[in-house]
DNA sequence: GAACCATACGGACCGTCGGTCCGTTTATGC
DNA sequence: GCATAAACGGACCGACGGTCCGTATGGTTC
């Protein structure tokens, strides 16, 4: 099949959909007033145009996070030190759930949507997959640690989105604080006996 | 105030609503699947009564969450050991995260709907507060123990009921190896240098 | 540049849901 | 019994996610 490319005002439009979202979901305090019929006006677009071409508002949230995601997930499959392969595991794990950390808190509202939008949880969202094999395999390469699978799950977790607004948002504990503490906590579980 | 007492057919129609809440829940695969007309109609109930006995959905989620899970908070704050007061720290830590995970385990559908229904997040629902609270002290009495309060979200995030549904669920990982896994992890968090 | 057609557009429209409102019914105290 | 406050229930409302189809437009070919 010759794989026509889309129309010049298709791709267009779509930057302008991600654009419009981004904006709105970080100026609202809550993703859920967020509505598709409002993404539609601030881009300046049809509600047909966003269903078209994002599916649903699911999909539509997936793909303005993994957007932005994508620069942190690359450097981490092959970036350089401290991030990427190629640094021992029980540092390059701590420098991904900093990473990780750093982001949520960048994106807060971004992620917040995410964490919403995915019927009922983010697990089953191929991202999260990744990051959970990523995260359990260097888990995998410490010397001696056990129950590699389920602890990517909880250090995963310790970085939720609906977590770290609480923290930074309602409770208003400052961003290096927050780093240090999660460093102070993975560390407990990466050196352990 | 003499603080009249309410009617008793109030009564009765507040726990139909709470059992056939529980039923409807039990029986559907997803929480959101349940609306509060289904629910009225399940309990024999006209859909003002809902709203007037809870509030709102949030309300009713949290008040059904709140009676099925009294009965393990009393006992984490006044019970026998393992779970009360009384037993070291190192073990009572890990047991109140046991029986949380057991319980969410035993009450999987309603854990998923009030994660789903406080708006956004567990967080902020006031019994999140507790067993944070109750967490962090007990984490705060282990000697050497610094970073109680993040950690002891850290370690709640990691028994979060979509994780917990995701891993028994979707991924039919048996009850004894969660709680296995669970344990080893907690092993790892508390038993630090 | 004209004509053709696939592709994309956009907003009226639909079904459903959470939540409200108010006329009606009923439990309770005297 | 009777009066009355309390509770009932379902018609009703506004908002939202998602669909549909007549219309407009970018791309291609001559």
């Amino acid at each position: 099949m010759p794989e026509r490319r889309p129309r010049a005002d298709a791709v267009r439009n779509r930057e302008a959909v991600l654009a419009a979202a981004d904006r709105l979901f970080a100026r609202s305090d809550s993703p859920e007033h967020v509505s598709m019929a409002d993404i539609a006006a601030e881009a300046g677009v049809g509600k047909g145009t966003l269903f078209r071409g994002f599916g649903d508002r699911t999909g539509l949230i997936q793909a303005l996070y993994e957007a932005r995601l994508d620069p942190i997930r690359r450097t981490v499959a092959e970036g350089p030190h401290p991030l990427g392969p190629g640094t021992p595991p029980v540092q390059r794990a701590a420098a991904v759930l900093d990473a990780l950390l750093c982001f949520k808190l960048d994106h807060r509202h971004l992620s917040l949507a995410l964490e919403e939008a995915a019927t009922g949880s983010p697990y089953g969202a191929e991202h999260y997959d990744w990051w959970h094999g990523t995260l359990r395999g260097v888990l995998a390469e410490i010397p001696g640690f056990d129950g590699s699978d389920f602890a990517a799950h909880a250090l995963l977790a310790a970085v939720r989105a609906d977590l770290v607004d609480h923290l930074a948002g309602r409770r208003n504990i400052p961003r290096e604080r927050l780093r240090a503490d999660l460093a102070t906590y993975t560390t407990k579980v990466l050196n352990s006996p």
